[in-house]
DNA sequence: TCGATTCTGTAGCACTGGCTACATTATGCA
DNA sequence: TGCATAATGTAGCCAGTGCTACAGAATCGA
């Protein structure tokens, strides 16, 4: 009830209101996703992941990861027994498959525009939580006419 | 002391770990880029910044605007007097002035990909603060390409 | 001019995500 | 096999950034 009233049909135009809300739940979402998109390797390369591993990667202590593992847990992106180590579920799978793509497809579109690959890997970190579907498939689109193939 | 000993010379290749701090220190930053710049677009536009349009603009109440000023204050950022509107520093000048004209590049480089502007708008918000001087840089050569000019 | 309204500010709560200090459980090796 | 060490977990602190409820100051129009 805060809109200009009279005007539907087409696209209502985002605000600046909108649009900075959208980044506020787009922070408070890549935690989960950097974290999902970790376990997941760690799983690939070690066969587990443990929260001493996630500590260490992420340049934090163990009891941060403890604790944002408690609420991945409560969110359904994870699962995990006392003293035991850390599970993905499907969902989990699912949002680490997907971050993980988006993450290679932002280094290399970082990187097709001459970025070094090390200012590539680290932008990309932080830029990868903020790029829309369509925004993606606009990198995707600029790779494939660079790339050749 | 928990790199790989020896290896000194070239560039020590940035880790994970040292990737996601410095997102960390971006997202504790970019409350301030946008407050900043939307202070000198109210001065600009409305002759005074106050707490009201602030809060209404950004769609948080007022009661977060003022502590977040405060902060700013804190931080050399603005000046205030009780019940008086908001000021910037020189150093918020200076901010102000960078992260609007970051936040303008990145929203022509979207829409130069084909994004359209609504997205670019909104995307570019959260992107924005990811963006290092390196890439900043390749976004403009992109668009000096393109653009013709 | 004065009273209603609007604006600014404070108190106190919730949640996230950092931390240290300490407790408990598992593990590994002598 | 047992004990030192490593890993996991808890308690409690802090800062940031949301919120509601309420208090105080400023402003505007009748
Ligand atoms: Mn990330
Ligand atoms: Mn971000
Ligand atoms: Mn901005
Ligand atoms: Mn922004």
């Amino acid at each position: 009830m805060d809109q200009l009233a009279a005007k539907p049909s087409h696209t209502p135009a985002p605000t600046l209101k909108e649009n900075l809300r959208k980044t506020r739940e787009e922070h408070a979402r890549e935690t989960a996703q950097d974290y999902v998109e970790m376990i997941a390797e760690l799983i690939a390369s070690q066969g587990e992941a443990r929260v001493i591993d996630m500590a260490r990667r992420l340049g934090v202590t163990h009891v941060t990861v403890i604790r944002t593992i408690q609420r991945l847990q409560r969110e359904g992106l994870v699962t995990t027994q006392p003293y035991r180590s850390i599970f993905l579920t499907a969902e989990g799978r699912r949002l680490a498959k997907e971050s993980r793509h988006r993450h290679e497809v932002v280094v290399a579109f970082l990187e097709s525009l001459g970025v070094s690959a090390a200012v590539s890997q680290s932008d990309a970190e932080g830029i990868e939580h903020h790029v829309s579907r369509e925004t993606l498939a606009a990198f995707v689109r600029h790779l494939e006419k660079k790339g050749g193939a």
